[in-house]
DNA sequence: CATCCGCATTAATCGCGATGAATGCGTGCT
DNA sequence: AGCACGCATTCATCGCGATTAATGCGGATG
């Protein structure tokens, strides 16, 4: 039905009937991903940005010696690429974790965005500054923090974006995640992230069930690690007027 | 002479008179800070931007227990806050290393340049992204990188982000930075920052001369750290036309 | 149903870097 | 000149998390 764009923008902006036609323009065929697939390569040109309208995704670098470092996790509604923008090429792959669809529609079309829809630019500005601040949240916390911190700051983290998208989201979610790739975001090997998430399941801040975690204590942990929430509100009212 | 935000912008861009003139209404007056000073608290209100005319700043954030993180270095010429716009109040402070001068301009004009001026909001996004690029190879760096390979890739970042205004900048720099803050930077402590340096000088990969490095095997210390010069160019292909 | 493979868990060992303290050096102050 | 203070250096000790390996578990596959 109404692309996938549309809907993602819907969430923080209202949008003129101009605005959605112009992105829904930009939309090019929707591109189903298996499991585990690996989308993009690093090093590849930038053609193209992904809305994610199914499944999760991770960006991720590799390390001379094979280790990984992930950067950031995808989830449906989200906008994949936007800080590969500057570069001509990728500088991080981006992989399936659970299997899913993508939206992609190309690099190019931006330009028309920012030409004649500054509010539309404004947000995709904005957006990308919020990842900044998640990226800029997560070194605080591998530069200075343990590893039980590291594992709770991810987990607040994660339903904190689930948020998003699904407002009325509880306590427990379902984490489609191996332990060695949360290791990978946090700094962790994935013996120590299984340590951590014992210890933080021991002191009763969350239970798990299989691959679902409950936060118990979510008050507690957001405490613990001095989170804040960068998903929930962004700031629109310097944005250019309707 | 020329406003501070013309000068930084026209590194990257060509810009037309009407552009000239409109980032120049956009600054107000001059502000000097001192060595050491605290610009701007965590916290509070987003009202300005500020463009750095001279001396340099770091951003940081501090923890529970009192230790920092320092998340940005900013020399003269960078355009401080970027990544605060989508949010109300700073997550960051602001902090003079050696005393510099300030131009602050409103975060509320921006509209006008994402009305007016599609091609400098595209470089403002672009700016943006490049630092987003900038906490990700650290994040790679303080995830997964020994003391030795921290520093060492500090260091680099630091010459090529001041290459961008001094192109005709050899090996040899002034670092006025504290070992403290260069460890709050890449995660470590001032002492191993101390032992880092002082081994990159026993093997033959820098020099120093009171606070004044020499990059003596640059190229060896960017393959051992895989490093990515992500200031030297940006892709302004997709811009809308002038 | 039997097998296999990926993933989580647990345990033992090791090494890097934090911590705390002492020393030295240079610079600004009175 | 003398002192004080900030900063770099060096050393000794300790603890966290990496590493390696073994065990267990569940789900997919024949």
């Amino acid at each position: 039905m109404s692309s996938c764009l549309v809907e993602k923008i819907g969430y923080h902006l209202r949008l003129s009937e101009a605005d959605k036609a112009l992105l829904a323009r930009l939309e090019e065929a929707e591109e189903p991903v298996a499991t585990g697939a690996l989308v993009r390569e690093a090093g590849s040109t930038v053609e193209h940005l992904y809305v994610v309208r199914a499944g999760w995704f991770y960006d991720h670098v590799l390390l001379p010696d094979g280790r990984r470092q992930v950067l950031h996790l995808h989830y449906p509604g989200d906008i994949v690429g936007l800080p590969e923008i500057p570069f001509a090429r990728t500088g991080a792959a981006l992989t399936s974790a659970t299997g899913g669809v993508l939206c992609p529609f190309p690099k190019q079309a931006l330009d028309q965005v920012f030409e004649r829809a500054p509010r539309l630019a404004a947000l995709l500005f904005s957006i990308g500054m919020v990842e900044h601040a998640v990226l800029a949240d997560r070194i605080r916390v591998i530069g200075r923090m343990g590893a039980r911190e590291r594992v709770a700051h991810f987990l607040l983290e994660v339903v904190s974006r689930l948020r998003v998208t699904r407002r009325d989201l509880g306590a427990r979610f379902e984490l489609p995640l191996t332990q060695a790739v949360i290791g990978d975001a946090v700094g962790l090997s994935n013996v120590y992230v299984s340590r951590a998430l014992s210890q933080l399941e021991a002191s009763g801040a969350i239970r798990r069930r299989g691959r679902s975690i409950e936060l118990v204590d979510e008050a507690g942990m957001k405490r613990e690690v001095d989170f804040e929430d960068r998903h929930f509100r962004i700031d629109t009212s310097w944005f250019p007027g309707s």
